[in-house]
DNA sequence: CATCAAGTGTAACTTTTGATACTGATTATG
DNA sequence: CATAATCAGTATCAAAAGTTACACTTGATG
């Protein structure tokens, strides 16, 4: 696992850290689509994630989800920290949008290290400030933009995430990530092929152009 | 200043650290309407609201505004804070939603405390966690709400906020907070009046039922 | 291969929101 | 008090998004 560690967070952690990290704490394997938290769960293990990517949902009361944000390697779960710390349930949904590998720290010890450790400090709060930056851009979307634009916004971010310029989803999926309805997605993305910015095929979107 | 403190954050801090906050911060009154914080000021110091209340806003590309949230007596605007720690713009706009006193804390100190009193260290989280919250429920409202319910709750939260079932807002100054038309607030203000619910005057409206 | 489910395209319609324009009422100001 | 500025009400139209319905294609499955 110190491998591992070193790999994703070796830059920024110092060694001895990343030596206690790798005895407290154990490795979790994920699957895509795995439901690694879901609203509401009790979180006593924070998540750093060494690979792969997953993506952070927010429920409606009734049934709709939207996509907040993804997170790659080297990051952690801001909103995961939250709940770890003010020892609430979660407020989101955490899905695998490919498989990965995190690894899962007892709370006790990251509050222990927050004193301990300068370097685990600084990361908690760059992850506390780069997510509350994920959140302020996903307000802009949803107040200043219209779906049309949601829509590529999303697609550019897809492309990036997965390093491809094919994106391997229906419309359907795509629907739920932005909360509307698969026709609205249909239609929009019709127009952008029309446009030239994109073509679609059979459960895949191809990115022409930015 | 010793005694405001006291007053607003007795509970929370430690006499030793409010002690350190009078030594080494300033206080600052500040009136109704003025801009603490704008779009891409650099911060230097952490302000502590001791009295008031402020409202955040975010700004979009072009002209727009939209509400984020309130912060009253106790809190710290953890925007703010981030933008401290990483050294980085604002990107909020403060400004203040009623008279009120802050209390302003160096960048150096406010790190510095982090490691030395624990009850600052829960004080930055749970700031931390409350705004995360406050974004969570922004989006809510964004992403699953129609533009009346907006228009209620924010009404509720200004009743809430101002203590008063009467709101002195002009349509207009709602409509900036809601970044949406003057005619539409007017529009569905009407509505809620015909269903009992408010009662609109000149440049007020009072609520009626919950 | 027949059948079915999943994925997509598209038309027609409704609702919500935004935009423009004009009116009258109230308040402030010279 | 006359005039201008601010505030609110409302009608009309347009755009964006949501809803329903149905047809067609592709791939999976028995």
């Amino acid at each position: 696992m110190i491998t591992l560690l070193k790999q994703a967070y070796g830059s920024i952690f110092e060694e001895k850290l990343i030596e206690e990290i790798s005895q407290v704490s154990k490795l979790k394997e994920f699957e895509e689509g795995d439901v690694l938290i879901d609203f509401g769960d009790y979180i006593k293990s924070m998540p750093l994630l060494i690979s792969g990517v997953i993506k952070i949902l927010r429920e409606d009361f009734d049934e709709g989800e939207l996509l907040l944000y993804f997170i790659e390697k080297g990051d952690t779960c801001a909103m995961t920290m939250a709940c770890c710390i003010g020892d609430s349930k979660s407020e989101i949904r955490a899905i695998a949008e490919t498989k990965g590998e995190v690894v899962m720290i007892p709370v006790s010890k990251m509050e222990e290290w927050l004193g301990k450790y300068k370097s685990w400090r600084n990361f908690v709060f760059n992850s506390y400030n780069s997510r509350m930056k994920e959140m302020l851009s996903a307000i802009d979307n949803l107040a200043f933009m219209n779906m049309d634009e949601r829509l590529f916004n999303y697609l550019l971010e897809k492309v990036k995430i997965n390093n491809s310029n094919f994106i391997q989803n229906t419309h359907q999926e795509i629907a739920f990530d932005l909360h509307t309805s698969r026709v609205v997605i249909s239609r929009l993305l019709k127009a952008l092929e029309n446009n030239g910015k994109i073509k679609l095929h059979r459960a895949s979107i191809e990115l022409i152009k930015k």
